[in-house]
DNA sequence: TCCTTACCTG
DNA sequence: CAGGTAAGGA
C-alpha cells in the first residue's frame, strides 16, 4: 500500500508492453509467412485473399494469442488481418522486399487501425 | 537526456 | 515469452 505498489504497477506495465510488442512481432511473422505461401500457391491477386474465423491463418494466430479461446475475436481483427496480409501481398509481388526495410511502411499503415486495448485487459489484469 | 520501440537472441 | 540494446523521437 506504499511504495512497492508503484514498481509493481510500474513493472507489468512494461512486461505488458512487452508482450504485446511480442505478439505483433509474432502477428506480422505469420502474415509475411502465409503471405509468401499463397503467392507460392499462385494467388495472383491480392483481392483474392480474405481472412475468416476459417481460414488457417487466423487459426494460427488464434492457437497463439487465444489459445483456450477465452475471447470472441472481433470482427475487426479479421479486417485488419486481411489488410495486412494483402498489403504484404502487394509489396511482394512489386518486389519491394528487395529493400531492406521494406515492411515499415507495411509497419506504418497497419498500426494506424490498432484498436484501443479492451477494457477487460485494464480491468482483469491487475494485482 | 529520458523514454519508447524495433530487432535479435536465448 | 523475456532480456538486451541500438536507434529514433520529444
Amino acid at each position: 500500500m506504499s511504495s512497492l505498489p508503484h514498481q509493481f504497477n510500474r513493472c507489468i506495465t512494461s512486461q505488458l508492453i512487452k508482450w504485446f510488442s511480442n505478439f505483433r512481432e509474432f502477428y506480422y511473422i505469420h502474415i509475411e509467412k502465409f503471405c509468401r505461401q499463397f503467392i507460392a500457391d499462385g494467388v495472383s491477386s491480392a483481392s483474392d485473399l480474405s481472412v475468416t474465423r476459417d481460414s488457417e491463418l487466423f487459426r494460427a494466430l488464434n492457437m497463439h494469442f487465444n489459445k483456450g479461446n477465452d475471447f470472441q475475436v472481433p470482427s475487426r481483427f479479421l479486417e485488419v488481418a486481411e489488410i495486412t496480409l494483402r498489403e504484404f501481398f502487394n509489396a511482394i509481388s512489386l518486389a519491394k522486399d528487395l529493400d531492406p526495410s521494406w515492411k515499415k511502411a507495411i509497419y506504418k499503415v497497419i498500426c494506424k487501425l490498432d484498436s484501443d486495448v479492451p477494457e477487460v485487459f485494464k480491468s482483469t489484469i491487475c494485482w
